[in-house]
DNA sequence: CTGAAAGCGCTTACAG
DNA sequence: CTGAAAGCGCTTACAG
């Protein structure tokens, strides 16, 4: 591989030379210029980066972390949906994306990860953080690496998806249609802190409409679609007026609707069934699924495009990414 | 950030012995030993990575690569379960996963993915090279970077899927129903590989059952819900004694089942539709989709481990992944 | 506008 | 078993 050495020579110029034209410095007559990039053609030149990180400290890395707990982030299609917008924003800057799933427990992420960030990899952080358990981004913090939260962990920079909106527009739409017994599919609120807020745009909505929402039957799932069934089984069976079924994410508003279907309820004639998320299947499942779309991709460029702003030194306020309600054909009035 | 020279001063000895203790070299007191691992502890040292490239070649990154062409990459569910294989083994050995979306075109890949090949960041490489296009590890190979190619590209170290097996083994269950008219809603053969072999394997199986397979009624799509939807009109309407439809992958499969619903039609008692893939949602669909488990994780896994053969100037043999018949409720004897 | 030289933090023969 | 020294390929003050 040829290295900035050969081009000098090729050139018949210094290597200090070379590294300013290729790092487009100032100051350096056209003439040179041409010498240089023609060598750089000639011989096919492209830069070491790990010798530029060590004398320059811009690695051109920026970590993404996908934590890893409670559910396999493999299975989340969100997880890729941010990533698109994140890789989007990257490639464009000439970044490279390291991808990173932090083991997490109440001591703080794995070693593994900690080591990865002390490894002079890293130059800027996007860290999916919502699990209260621990921060994956903590150990970026205290480094002293630039870096971007998405989620609700502290840091001075964020983007968040605006989880109180999406709550209020999906329990709006709900009392809208008329249904007044209704039941809820969540997840333990230690699992993730958009719950949290999901729950409490519901609360507002609920409210507002006159209604106590800490009657409301609930449930606890896990997000993934048999918890919903099961969790579905046991509300419908326990409170026998329900009309409408608001889950917290689409899979376990599918696995719902399965159980409904078991048990010879139609969706949405007989009972109305929503999730959360607008995962790319919502659309194609049967009954297609009213839900919420949260703009998964947004939410990655949003979060790229703040930390490349970090990176040049600037301040950028936190981003809220709005909701939206994607009305389908799995809710209608109550019979 | 603490340095290997802030060890070695610390422990009371040279850099050359601290890192030699580091990299397990034999040859050393325990003593020593001790000393150094000791002032490692003390001083939160972690080794700057960048440096240890650049002196030693060993960078501890793996690439992997996703051909960003013909369809969003960022929506298919195989994806994320191949990585999540890749994952598992690199983080068993301490290697990091350098994302990558080589943008394919007749030209090849484009410059962005072929500057990170010339980096120096990458140790090696895992290329899903599937599209006839272009090669994504071509350049891989030219620049002397081991990898192993996951798919049907022409590498000297590779893993792949029982494509063959896969489709004979679909058919076979499908004329084992009893069905003979039967539909097939494909792909282009020029997007991907595996096609040819899924359609060689029924291919196999049909003409062992007496059937000429070139006869039977053929729609093509592109991946995506909405072709397997037009697909299954278009292949319904003309061809109108169809009691099955084999689907290239799940996505137009459930496709194909919508418009069976729209149509009046019920699967599997009045239709058999089935799918190749086996992605998380298909055993919660309705009906929940017989299909093909291509054991994406066991892929990954495979040829990671297949890579740190390969760094370990091992001369690993091709693996042939095999697949499994996954039989749900999509599929029935024909009425 | 251009170049000589030091330095980034490691590893690796080579001596001892 | 341990250490001095060179070198990996760049960038960055500092001179000129």
């Amino acid at each position: 591989m040829p290295t900035l050495q050969d081009v000098a020579e090729k050139a018949g110029v210094s290597t200090a030379t070379v590294s300013k034209v290729l790092s487009n410095t100032p100051y350096f007559t056209e003439k040179t210029r041409r010498k240089v990039m023609h060598a750089v053609e000639e011989l096919g030149y492209a830069p070491n980066l790990p010798a530029r990180a060590l004398s320059g400290g811009k690695t051109h890395i920026i970590a993404v972390t996908f934590p890893y707990v409670y559910e396999a982030i493999f299975t989340d299609p969100l997880v890729l949906r941010i990533l698109e917008g994140i890789e989007t924003e990257c490639t464009q800057r000439g970044y490279n994306i390291l991808l990173s799933t932090p083991l997490l427990s109440a001591d703080g992420p794995d070693e593994h990860y900690l080591n990865l960030i002390r490894s002079g990899y890293v130059e800027g952080v996007i860290a999916i953080d919502n699990v209260p358990l621990a921060s994956a981004f903590e150990p970026v913090k205290k480094r002293g690496i630039p870096g971007v939260v998405l989620g609700y962990h502290t840091g001075d920079y964020f983007v968040r998806s605006d989880d109180v909106s999406g709550g209020l527009q999906m329990m709006n739409h709900i009392l809208g249609l008329g249904h007044r017994k209704i039941g809820i599919i969540s997840v333990p609120e230690v699992l993730h802190f958009s719950i949290y807020h999901r729950l409490e745009g519901m609360r507002r909505a609920a409210e507002r409409a006159g209604l106590n929402f800490d009657d409301l039957p609930k449930a606890n799932g896990d997000f993934s679609v048999n918890s919903g069934e099961k969790c579905a089984a046991q509300l419908l069976s326990e409170y026998r007026d329900i009309t409408a079924l608001i889950c917290l994410n689409d899979r376990m508003a599918m696995g719902a609707i399965r159980h409904a279907h078991e048990k010879g309820r139609h969706v949405p004639d007989n009972l109305t069934i929503v999730g959360y998320d607008d995962i790319p299947m919502a659309g194609s499942f049967e009954p297609p699924l009213t839900t919420i779309d949260q703009q998964a991709p947004e939410m990655g460029r949003a979060s790229a495009r703040m930390l490349f702003e970090v990176l040049d030194n600037k301040k950028p306020a936190p981003i809220h990414v709005p909701t939206h309600l994607v009305i389908r054909q799995s809710a209608a009035p109550p019979v």
